[in-house]
DNA sequence: TGCCAGGCCGGGT
DNA sequence: ACCCGGCATGGC
């Protein structure tokens, strides 16, 4: 059987709606945003961005010039803030030493390159970097996180071992290579998944998917 | 009180 | 190629 995954986007569209995810006012915010927010609630993450806007610090040179003591004050709300303040500083030094500052620079290199180059950011790992290039680029790669690979792994469409290349082909595989839809989707698994997919225990009545689980329920890892 | 949140790295087998 | 400890704040 393969995965239903147009039904899955279709029904998660229905019943939540569009999400217009990803709040940030730039894409440098966005971008942020994806660094600040790795194994974080985003309440967490927004306090933090709350402090960088509010020393107007929400821009490329700026941000780049902070001391790395006080850019971990401002983000300490975010938690992780000593190592999430390094791996800040090691995108801005991409951004601003081989893009001078410019976003629309950087988002001028191709999808695989650009991509690989995020990846040889230390501390940019395949979520962080595919959040970037989709959320503040807007290019076609679909972010795969612990919501994803639990709701299908829960349904008995991936395997709960699969690694992060598997499922992202599996959604890439199945679908148009649409931007815009690539973003809506992985929002509603985000809303599906925190309503109705805790890490403790599936919530499975009233999720919009429910009827759509194995015989016997949701399925669990070994 | 303890568990969890939109990961990732580095060192050890 | 895995496996695992470490990283840290705030909400429920």
């Amino acid at each position: 059987m393969t995965t239903p995954l147009r039904e899955v986007y279709q029904r998660l569209l229905v019943a939540y709606g569009p999400q217009s995810w990803w709040p940030g006012d730039s894409p440098f915010e966005v971008m942020i945003g994806a660094v600040l927010t790795q194994n974080t609630s985003w309440a967490n993450v927004e306090r933090a961005i709350d402090n960088l806007r509010r020393e107007d610090l929400l821009e490329p040179q700026a941000l780049y010039r902070v001391p790395l003591e006080e850019l971990e004050e401002l983000i300490r709300p975010a938690g992780y803030y000593r190592i999430k303040a390094r791996r800040l500083r090691n995108l801005l030094e991409l951004l601003v030493e081989r893009y001078g500052g410019s976003i629309e620079a950087m988002f001028q290199t191709s999808l695989p390159e650009l991509r690989e180059e995020l990846l040889g950011v230390s501390g940019i790992g395949p979520e962080t970097a595919d959040s970037i290039l989709l959320y503040a680029g807007g290019l076609p790669t679909f972010v795969v996180d612990a919501y994803t690979g639990r709701v299908f792994g829960r349904h008995g469409w991936i395997a709960f071992d699969a690694d992060y290349q598997e499922i992202k082909e599996h959604f890439e595989g199945g679908l148009p290579r649409d931007a815009a839809m690539f973003n809506e989707f992985h929002a509603l698994l985000v809303r599906v998944g925190k309503e109705r997919c805790r890490k403790k225990a599936p919530l499975c009545k009233d999720c919009p998917l429910a009827d759509l689980l194995p015989e016997g329920g949701p399925r669990e890892p070994e």
